[in-house]
RNA sequence: GGCCACGUGGCGGAGUGGUGACGCAGCGGUCUGCAAAACCGUUUACCCCGGUUCAAUUCCGGGCGUGGCCUCCA
């Protein structure tokens, strides 16, 4: 039985799929205008075990996964003139250095995974759609959603339009019927990239976009929508407003997940106190793998505080699970594994659970959470030739046996020092990089 | 200012109304020429103040701290 928490209703609630042979998961993808960072990281992963879950229970036939690329964005547009670039070759450019980034982090490739800019008819036809009933009015050329026409606006964000508009810091545009009112459509000048539409040539707003690629991909109602609990509002709670308003009140999502935010060594992660990662940074130092490890050692629901060390003592545990751990196809795991699992994707128990799993329960538990086993991808670069080291090894087994332990141990000094730990066994000896 | 989370031992991190998960580090041991690695064993905890209770780290209230949202944001 799988329990999942629910942002709707702010509790843990078994999760029963509206058709169980069709399960539906739709997870807010990345604007892409720059690399994505280690915060970016987090919902990837987490969504991907949730994906890599609902497979295992459900069958991977039956499980449909929608990530999409928002690919047009006025931070798109100001980045790519900042570079002197067309903005296709921004976009096309960080989709590609996005998927390589997810890849190298063990996340499999969603169902589907739209762009925005190919499901423009859809969003027009969906905003005219909220017009027609009263939900949406233009003004100005732009087309603006009216919050009034939905009584349980709010919602998701457990706020009320009073709270909302009391603390208001929202630009009060004069066309506006409610300072709540987002907008659907804006106009763009001849310089900016734009659609023809019957309210002119512009462009959608951030909001609608996912509306109208989750409804052509998944339907009016799916189960399960994710994303980083920052999206929550106003993102989550528009797309609700939008989905329902022309899907006659059908809730967009049955179950709604959000992940936690991480802080970079104990701070905020900022460019200005230099702890800002990208994934494409950290990978030049470290596997993939280490890097998912890492992010869940913490439930996805908690505040995770990120460290070098803990990306440490990550790489020295996969180290040791690889070490046991044989690369299989076989997908068995242990029954206090999965149950962790399915407690609302509690992987920090579950990962406990491994240290007392055998070999096959094991390989499996690691598989299912996207781990390969292969030791090699979890390999530190040696920092000297290997043949070199070899050969230093050979000398100190000669030294060794000549009981000439001064020698022994100055190779062995001199390899330390170079950032190669020996290791002896009964089988002769073996060599790491010191971390 | 309003709303919402979180606060567990040196570190990371589960969980629970009553027998102190788990991992890392540390310490002790086995092994070793000596180490390292590996293996075995092991010390240290529940932010503060009230309340409920036979019993609270666990429930309730208040406080303090940290973070998120209210504006683009994972």
């Amino acid at each position: 039985m799988l329990r999942l928490y629910n942002t709707l209703s702010h509790t843990k609630e078994e999760f029963s799929p509206l058709d169980p042979s069709s399960i539906r998961l739709y997870v807010c993808g990345p604007t892409v205008y720059d690399f994505a960072h280690i915060g970016n990281a987090r919902p990837q992963i987490v969504f991907d075990v949730l994906f890599r879950l609902l497979r295992h229970v459900y069958g991977d036939a039956h499980v449909t996964y929608a990530r999409n690329i928002t690919d047009v964005d006025d931070k798109i547009m100001s980045r790519a003139a900042e570079e002197g670039v067309a903005i296709s070759e921004l976009t096309v450019r960080t989709a590609r250095q996005f998927h390589e980034d997810v890849t190298a982090l063990g996340c499999l490739p969603p169902t589907h995974e739209p762009r925005a800019t190919e499901y423009i008819p859809a969003m027009i036809a969906m905003i005219r759609r909220l017009i027609d009933s009263g939900h949406a009015y233009s003004a100005e050329g732009h087309v603006l959603f009216d919050v009034g026409s939905k009584p349980d606006y709010g919602k998701l964000a457990r706020r009320s339009l009073d709270e909302m508009m009391a603390g208001a810091r929202v630009e009060v545009a004069p066309y506006k019927m409610n300072p709540m009112d987002f907008v659907l459509w804006k106009p763009s000048s001849g310089d900016q990239p734009g659609w023809e539409s019957p309210w002119g040539r512009g462009r959608p707003g951030w909001h609608i976009e996912c509306s109208a690629m989750a409804e052509s991909l998944l339907g009016d109602s799916f189960d399960i929508h994710g994303g980083g609990i920052d999206l929550v509002f106003p993102h989550h709670e528009n797309e609700i407003a939008q989905s329902e308003s022309v899907h006659h009140g059908a809730p967009l999502a049955r179950t709604w997940i959000h992940n936690g935010f991480l802080q970079v060594e104990g701070e905020k992660m900022s460019k200005s106190l230099g702890n800002f990662f990208t994934i494409r940074d950290l990978l030049k130092d470290w596997p993939g793998e280490v890097l998912r490890f890492n992010m869940l050692r913490t439930h996805y629901r908690q505040p995770m505080n990120w460290t070098f060390h803990g990306l440490k003592e990550s790489w020295t545990a996969l180290e040791r699970f690889y070490a046991v751990a044989e690369p299989v196809l076989a997908t068995a795991v242990s029954a206090d594994f999965l149950e962790a699992l399915c407690d609302d994707l509690n992987t920090p128990l579950a990962l406990s659970e491994l240290h007392r799993a055998r070999d096959v329960d094991l390989a499996g538990g690691l598989g299912l959470l996207g781990f390969s086993c292969v030791q090699d991808r979890i390999a530190a670069k040696p920092p000297m030739d290997p043949v070199a080291i070899a050969d230093a090894i050979v000398a100190r087994a000669a030294a060794r046996k000549n009981r000439s332990f001064t020698e022994a141990d100055r190779i062995r000094d001199d390899l330390a020092g170079k950032g190669i730990l020996l290791k002896d066994g009964p089988d002769g000896t073996t060599w790491e990089v010191k971390r």
